[in-house]
DNA sequence: CGCTTTGGTCAGCATTGTTGACGCTTCTCC
DNA sequence: GGAGAAGCGTCAACAATGCTGACCAAAGCG
């Protein structure tokens, strides 16, 4: 906004983090470039989001139900307090969407066997179709833009996401990784 | 999921884009690659919101606000169809979190020059100092990422995001870019 | 046997999105 | 100049998804 540096975003220089960075590495951290991230986050996030919420909609579900959907079958046998830690939110908010799934078929609950308290969750077939659908919604788009920016750009994606977010979050990532890698 | 490579995510090869891409290049396509693209996205969006939210919260505002006042700074003198546009809500929607906010006196509305129908929508000095408090909120977070990342992979970021949206908000992102470097 | 943990549930409230309908002012075009 | 369109505001009702607070039941644990 004060400086002017257009077209610096294209700049293939210097790959070096932090330490002894040059004052040229840190224009990117000029207001306007900062700006920039909350629109790209907000447009980004909202328009990713749109082809599930359709679908959703026609069922009579939410955004809600999609992530509740996503985390049991990223995680099949996770618990409620694991669901509960992973979205961060209160048991009753989880219990008005968890509940319906459950009626509905779309998700399943057999007791832990060392823990008979816990109620493990995973999905049924017809859960995992549905998830399947909502899925291929945002893998194509995801795919798209993936490709269209590159190996290189994908993991500097990575990097800065992970780096938004908090220790919780980024610990629950880990988690995510290495259970689908067994 | 099916495959095996790891932190082959770290891998510095190949920068080209699409054309004639080897299967090596393509291996960030992979299901449990897109799964973690879903991830961030939550997770990230989710952190990233949460500092301002806590604060809109003491003064009874919530997310909605933020928006209204990020996108009037950005573009001062912006009409509320054009506000529309970029929120991509309905007017009642709007109307609601806009009235109290120019109520309160962090928005004021200036009858357009040219068509008197429109109300020109700009921060007043208290909006722009309440605006900036929420920006330097996630300021921090940002430039702390952006650091941690460096110049490359913001760029990436970057370049991913605005793939992940259509062409309506990236349409939106080129204007907005333009207008702060006059 | 008591205490904690895990999970469920009821009731109420706030935010923020939606539709549908209606009214007022102003611009534009014939 | 008058008709219709455009820009904006508003009332009413509804839905999804967060929240708090309170209370209950079953199972584990010292």
């Amino acid at each position: 906004m004060l400086t002017k540096a257009p077209g610096m975003a294209a700049m293939p220089e210097s790959t070096r983090l932090g330490t002894g960075a040059s004052a040229r590495d840190l224009l990117f951290l000029r207001e306007a470039e900062l700006r920039l991230a909350q629109d790209l986050l907000f447009f980004g996030y909202r328009d990713f989001t749109a082809g599930p919420d359709q679908i959703l909609a026609e069922l009579g579900m939410g955004r809600a139900h999609h992530r509740v959907l996503h985390y049991v079958g990223r995680r099949p046998g996770i618990t409620v307090g694991e669901l509960l830690s992973i979205l961060a939110i209160t048991k009753q908010s989880l219990g008005r969407v968890l509940q319906p799934l459950i009626e509905d078929g779309y998700v399943m609950q057999n007791p832990g066997r060392h823990d008979k308290r816990q109620r493990l969750l995973s999905l049924t077939e017809k859960g995992q179709t549905f998830e399947r659908r909502l899925f291929e919604c945002q893998r194509e788009v995801i795919m798209r833009a993936y490709r269209e920016a590159g190996p290189q750009a994908v993991e500097g994606f990575r990097r800065v996401m992970r780096g938004l977010m908090g220790p919780d979050a980024n610990g629950w990532i880990d988690q995510l990784e290495k259970g689908c890698q067994p």
